[in-house]
RNA sequence: GCGCGGUUAGCUCAGUGGUAGAGCACUACCUUGACACGGUAGGGGUCACAGGUUCAAACCCUGUAUCGCGCACCA
C-alpha cells in the first residue's frame, strides 16, 4: 500500500472487492468438498420488496455466521432467493395498473392476461433486493438463487399437495372462514392480527311472538346482522328466560318483510354467557364463528347478507342493501330507533380480527376452501421441547410449543391469481337419485390412471339448502337433489391426464394456494428435492435458521413439520429430517420512539441511503452492535455514524503502521519485548475468548463490544500510543520487533473484524501485504478463507513468556498515567503543552520515557529521594508517587473543595468496607479470597484517605 | 383471562451473588507526527417499588406498579 488517505472511503472499494469476490466464486458451496458442511437458507424477501432495515438486521447475521464459518474451514452454503408474496404481490399490480388507467379491475384483463402483467411486473422489480442484499456484502450462493414460482419449486408444491390430498390431510370443507374484503379471498387465522377497537354495545328489543307485549333485550356490536340472524339463544340454565325456550321472536329487520317471514326460534345453548349484556344472544351462523357453531348444532338457516366485498346484499333488506357494512350499521342503529326498538347504546370496546396485508376488518364469512390438517406435528413439536433443535433466545421454543399444543387446520386456498393453483380437477353431476350416472365407468377410467399419481376423491352430496329467488331455504321436505363430485388431484405436469380430465368436463379448482405452502418447503425445494441430490446430502439438514419471531407459526413451525413430513429418514434416508438445527430469533427494529417501522409512518430509513452516506461496514457494525440477543431495536442513525468512525479508526491505525514503513514483520523475537508488547498479546488472547464464547451463543453484539474495547481502548488508545516511545527511538531491533508485534496483531484483528467489516478488512488484508505469504486458499487470495484466529496456545504463551505479572504492570501504569493526566487538568494546563513530572518511584521498575509520551511530558524525573514542596500536586500510586511541580498555577480553592469532595466518597467506603469486615459472620463464612479482597480494598481506600489528607494538608486548611 | 419480555446514567442498552459499566449526549482543555469520523480528563445512578433468602442482592424468591409483545376471547 503506497500513500492512503487519511479517511476511509468505503464508496471506492466496497463495489470492487464485491465484484472480486463473485469472480472467485468464492461464495459457491460445493457439495463435493470434504470439508464438514455448514448451511443457511435464507428467508426468502417478497420477489419486488425493496431493503428494509429488518432484512439488513437478518442478513447481517447469516452473513457473519456464514463467514466466520468459512474462516472456521468449513464448506459453506448460504442459498438464496425470493418469495412470490400471493397478496402482496398480486396487490400491487393491481393498484400499479388501476392508477395507470389501465382497469378497474383485475376481471378486465382476465386470469392469463393478468398473470402475464404480474410476471412482466416481477421482471422489472424482481431482483431489486438481490442487488441491494449484494449491496450489504452478502455471501450468498447466488448461483443457487431460487423464486418459489420456478417450474422446478412450483413443481414441488403441487407434489407435496397431491402427497398430502392422497393421505386425506387435504380436504375440501365448507366453513367460516377469515375472508379479507378487500382482497377478496379467505386467509389463514395467522394473517389476522386482533386489535382493540372502541365501538358501541347495542341493545335492542324483539318481542316474542306468542306474548305480544313481552320483549327480550339483546346487546350486540353489529345490528347490521340482524336481518342475518336465524335464532335468539339464552342460556338453558339461566332462570331468566329459560321458560322461552321454543318460543319464537319477531325478528326486527329487515323492517319491510311481514311478521310471519320474521319469526325465528329461542333456543337454548350452554354457550351463552349469563353475564354478558342481557344474558340473551343473536344468532348469525353465517357471520359469525361462534353463532355459526351455534347453528350447526341447533340446524339453523344459515342467511348470509353480504356480498364478498363487505357490502350488503338484497337479503340485508332494502334499507340496508348495497351499503358497506359499516354504513349498513349506522343505517340499522337508525332504524331500530325508528322501530322503537333500541333501549340504548353504550360505548364498548372489543377485540376485532384485521387482514394482516390490507389492514381492513376481517368478515366471517362462510365459504368452501381447502384446508390441510397439519402433519408430523407430534415430531415436530418434540424436536424443539428435547432441545434437540434450539431456539436462541429459548424462550421462543414456549411459544412454538404452545401453539403447536394447540394446532388448528390451516386454510391454504387463496381467491388469487398469482400463486400456485390447486392442482385438483373437479367435476360436477347431478342427479335427482343417489344412482349417479356415468360414475362407476368414469371412476374405472380414473383409476387406470393411478401409476400417474392421480388421486382421487368422490363424495355424494345430498343436497340440503337451494336457493329460491335470493333466498336461501334450507327445508327437509323439500324434494333431495344428490351431486357427485369428482376431485381428482394430480401433478399439472402429468399433460396425459390432464388432457383426459378436460375432455371429461373437468375443470382446475381456480383457486391458488397460501404463498406459505410454498414457503415451507424452502429448506429443502430450494436443494434439489424429490432428487436424491449430492446438495441435499452434504447440506440438509441446515445448521442454522435466522429469522423475525413474528414468523415463528407462519414459516418456521411449519418448515419444521414439512422437514419431518417429507425429509423423513424412511423417505429419503438422510441422517436428519429436521430442516436446521438452530433458530436464531432477531428483535424487531423500531424507531427511536419504539415505532415499528412503516412506510406509512415514514419512520423507516432506507438501508441503500445509509450505505451510500457511510459505507455497508458501518451499516453492519452499527445494527449488530445496537441488537442484542432477541430484544427489539430501536434503530438511530447515530448507531451508523458510530461504525463509520469505527471504521475509519481501522483504517487509520493501519495507515500508522503504513508510515512506520518496512516490511511486514513475521518473526517476533521475545527477547525484546517490552512489558506493553506482552500485555496487547494477553488483551489479544482476551478478546480472542471472548468472540468465540459470543459466536458460541449468537451474542453478536457482546462480539461486536470485544471488537470495539479491544481495538479501539486497548490497542489503539493504549498500546499503540506506548509502542511510539519504541518506534519513535533509535534502537533498530527493537523497533522491527514493536513492527512485528503490530503486524501480529493487526493480522489477527483483521480477521477477527472481517465477518463483520467484510470490505474494509479485505482492502486493508490485501493493502497491508498479509495476503503475501499465506497460502491461496487460506488467505492468500482472500481474507475470506484465512482462518479464523484462535485464543493463543500454551506454548506460544511460554514462549513469549506472557503471564499476569505484565498485565498487572502495564495496568498499575495505565492508571498512574490517567492520575497523572488528571493532574494536569486540575492545574488547568491546555493539553498540548509540556511539563515536567517527577516520579518517587515505589521500587517497582517504571519505563520513564513511556510514561513522558502518556503524560505529554517535557520530561518525568525519576527521583526516589524527591521531597516535594508546598503547593504541589502529587497522586499516591502503587507505583510510585507522581508529582507535578509548578508555580502557584493552583486555584487552591477550588481544589480544596475538590479534595474535600473526594474524602468524603473514600470515607463512605471505607465504612463500608470496615462494616463489612467487623461483621463476624462475614469473615467466618466468606471464602478467602473475597476476604483477601477485602482487607486490600480497606488498605487500598485507607491509603488514598492519607494521601487526600495530606494533599489537603499541604494546601493548608 | 393466560403466557412472555422489559423497567440500571439525560438517551439507547450491557451486566447470573462479592468496589455499578459501555456508546451517545454533556462539561473543560487540545488541530501534538494514524485518526477532529480524533485525543485527554471530568460530571452524572437510593439499579421501578415493597417484602423475603443470604455474611453479602441490580442479580435468587414472593408480591405490586408500569410499559411492550404474543395467544385466547362474551355477542
Amino acid at each position: 500500500m503506497s500513500e492512503i488517505p487519511k479517511a476511509y472511503e468505503p464508496q471506492s472499494v466496497e463495489d470492487k472487492w464485491y465484484q472480486f469476490w463473485l469472480d472467485g466464486k468464492f461464495f459457491v458451496a460445493d457439495p463435493k468438498s470434504s470439508k464438514p458442511a455448514y448451511s443457511i437458507v435464507i428467508p426468502p424477501p417478497n420477489v419486488t420488496g425493496v431493503l428494509t432495515m429488518g432484512h439488513v438486521l437478518n442478513n447481517t447475521i447469516q452473513d457473519i455466521l456464514s463467514r466466520k464459518a468459512r474462516m472456521d474451514g468449513k464448506e459453506v452454503l448460504w442459498l438464496p432467493g425470493t418469495d412470490h408474496a400471493g397478496i402482496a404481490t398480486q396487490t400491487s399490480v393491481e393498484k400499479a395498473l388501476k392508477k395507470a388507467g389501465e382497469i378497474k379491475h383485475r376481471d378486465d384483463l382476465g386470469r392469463e392476461k393478468f398473470l402475464e402483467r404480474v410476471w412482466l411486473w416481477k421482471e422489472k422489480h424482481g431482483g431489486i433486493i438481490i442487488q441491494q442484499l449484494k449491496k450489504l456484502g452478502a455471501s450468498c450462493d447466488w448461483s443457487r438463487e431460487r423464486f418459489t414460482m420456478d417450474p422446478e419449486y412450483s413443481s414441488c408444491v403441487q407434489k407435496v399437495f397431491v402427497e398430502l390430498y392422497k393421505k386425506g390431510l387435504i380436504y375440501r370443507g365448507k366453513r367460516m372462514v377469515n375472508w379479507d374484503p378487500a382482497s377478496l379471498t379467505a386467509l389463514s387465522d395467522e394473517e389476522v392480527i386482533m386489535k382493540e377497537q372502541k365501538g358501541a354495545l347495542y341493545y335492542f328489543k324483539v318481542e316474542v311472538a306468542e306474548a305480544p307485549g313481552t320483549f327480550l333485550t339483546i346487546a350486540t356490536t353489529r345490528p347490521e346482522t340482524i336481518p342475518g340472524d336465524s335464532a335468539v339463544a339464552v342460556n338453558p340454565k339461566d332462570p331468566r328466560y329459560a321458560q322461552f325456550i321454543g318460543k319464537l321472536v319477531v325478528r326486527p329487520l329487515p323492517a319491510e318483510l311481514p311478521r310471519e317471514q320474521k319469526l325465528i326460534p329461542i333456543i337454548g345453548d350452554e354457550h351463552v354467557d349469563f353475564e354478558f349484556g342481557t344474558g340473551v344472544l343473536k344468532v348469525t351462523p353465517a357471520h359469525d364463528k361462534a353463532d355459526n357453531e351455534i347453528g350447526l348444532r341447533h340446524k339453523l338457516p344459515q342467511i348470509d347478507i353480504m356480498h364478498a366485498n363487505g357490502h350488503m346484499n338484497e337479503l340485508a333488506g332494502k334499507d340496508l342493501n348495497g351499503l358497506e357494512r359499516f354504513k349498513a350499521r349506522k343505517v340499522a342503529v337508525e332504524k331500530l330507533t325508528e322501530l322503537g326498538l333500541l333501549e340504548k347504546e353504550e360505548p364498548y370496546t372489543n377485540n376485532v380480527g384485521f387482514s394482516e396485508r390490507t389492514d381492513v376488518p376481517i368478515e366471517p364469512r362462510l365459504s368452501e376452501q381447502w384446508f390441510l390438517k397439519y402433519p408430523s406435528t407430534e415430531k415436530s413439536r418434540a424436536v424443539v421441547a428435547d432441545g434437540k433443535m434450539k431456539f436462541h433466545p429459548d424462550r421462543w421454543a414456549k411459544v412454538y410449543d404452545h401453539w403447536m399444543g394447540d394446532i388448528k387446520d390451516w386454510c391454504i386456498s387463496r381467491q388469487l391469481w398469482w400463486g400456485h393453483r390447486i392442482p385438483v380437477w373437479s367435476r360436477i353431476i347431478k342427479s335427482a337419485s343417489t344412482e349417479i350416472p356415468g360414475f362407476d365407468k368414469l371412476k374405472a377410467e380414473l383409476e387406470s390412471f393411478k401409476q400417474h399419481g392421480v388421486s382421487l376423491h368422490t363424495n355424494l352430496y345430498a343436497a340440503q339448502a337451494r336457493k329460491e329467488g335470493a333466498t336461501t331455504v334450507l327445508d327437509a321436505t323439500l324434494e333431495l337433489n344428490y351431486f357427485a363430485r369428482f376431485d381428482v388431484a394430480v401433478d399439472p405436469s402429468e399433460e396425459k391426464v390432464v388432457a383426459f380430465l378436460e375432455k371429461h368436463g373437468f375443470t382446475q379448482d381456480p383457486d391458488v394456494l397460501d404463498t406459505w405452502f410454498s414457503s415451507w418447503l424452502w429448506p429443502f425445494a430450494t436443494m434439489g428435492w424429490p432428487g436424491q441430490t449430492e446438495t441435499l446430502k452434504k447440506f440438509y439438514p441446515t445448521t442454522d435458521l435466522v429469522t423475525g419471531p413474528d414468523i415463528i407459526f407462519f414459516w418456521v413451525a411449519r418448515m419444521i413439520m414439512a422437514g419431518y413430513e417429507f425429509m423423513g429418514e424412511s423417505q429419503f434416508g438422510l441422517p436428519d429430517a429436521l430442516p436446521f438445527r438452530n433458530v436464531y430469533f432477531t428483535g424487531i427494529i423500531r424507531d427511536k420512539q419504539g415505532r415499528k417501522m412503516s412506510k406509512s409512518l415514514g419512520n423507516s430509513p432506507d438501508p441503500l441511503d445509509l450505505i451510500s452516506k457511510y459505507g455497508a461496514d458501518a451499516l453492519r457494525f452499527g445494527v449488530m452492535r445496537a441488537a442484542p440477543l432477541g430484544q427489539d431495536i430501536l434503530f438511530d442513525e447515530q448507531n451508523v455514524e458510530l461504525g463509520r468512525n469505527f471504521c475509519n479508526k481501522l483504517w487509520n491505525a493501519c495507515r500508522f503502521r503504513q508510515i512506520q514503513g518496512g516490511e511486514v514483520q513475521g518473526e517476533i523475537n521475545p527477547e525484546l519485548l517490552t512489558p506493553d508488547d506482552r500485555w496487547i498479546l494477553l488483551k489479544l488472547d482476551m478478546a480472542l475468548q471472548e468472540m468465540d464464547g459470543a459466536f458460541l451463543d449468537y451474542k453478536f453484539s457482546d462480539a461486536t463490544a470485544t471488537l470495539y474495547r479491544f481495538f479501539w481502548s486497548e490497542y489503539c488508545d493504549w498500546y499503540l500510543e506506548a509502542s511510539k516511545s519504541v518506534l519513535q527511538g533509535s534502537d533498530t531491533a527493537r523497533k522491527a520487533n514493536t513492527l512485528a508485534v503490530i503486524d501480529f496483531i493487526l493480522s489477527h484483528t483483521l480477521r477477527m473484524f472481517h465477518p463483520f467489516l467484510p470490505f474494509i478488512t479485505e482492502e486493508l488484508w490485501h493493502g497491508m501485504g498479509y495476503s503475501a505469504d499465506m497460502p491461496d486458499n487460506q488467505g492468500g487470495k482472500t481474507i475470506m478463507f484465512a482462518p479464523w484466529p484462535k485464543p493463543l496456545d500454551d506454548d506460544f504463551r511460554t514462549f513469549y513468556k506472557l503471564g499476569k505479572r505484565d498485565e498487572k504492570i502495564i495496568e498499575a501504569r495505565n492508571e498512574l498515567v490517567t492520575q497523572g493526566r488528571d493532574l494536569r487538568r486540575q492545574a488547568n494546563i491546555p493539553a498540548n503543552k509540556k511539563v515536567k513530572f517527577v516520579l518517587k518511584p515505589n521500587g517497582q521498575a517504571v519505563d520513564a520515557e513511556v510514561l513522558k509520551l502518556l503524560l505529554n511530558a517535557e520530561t518525568v524525573e525519576l527521583n526516589p529521594q524527591f521531597t516535594p514542596p508546598k503547593n504541589v500536586l502529587a497522586v499516591r500510586h502503587e507505583l510510585g508517587d507522581l508529582f507535578l511541580p509548578l508555580e502557584g498555577l493552583v486555584d487552591t480553592e477550588a481544589e480544596k473543595s475538590r479534595l474535600k469532595k473526594e474524602l468524603e466518597k473514600i470515607e463512605a467506603e471505607i465504612a463500608k468496607v470496615e462494616q463489612k469486615l467487623a461483621n463476624p459472620n462475614f469473615t467466618q463464612k466468606v471464602p478467602a479470597t473475597v476476604l483477601e479482597e477485602h482487607k486490600k480494598r480497606l488498605a487500598d481506600w485507607q491509603a488514598k484517605r492519607d494521601h487526600v489528607r495530606t494533599a489537603l494538608d499541604a494546601l493548608g486548611s
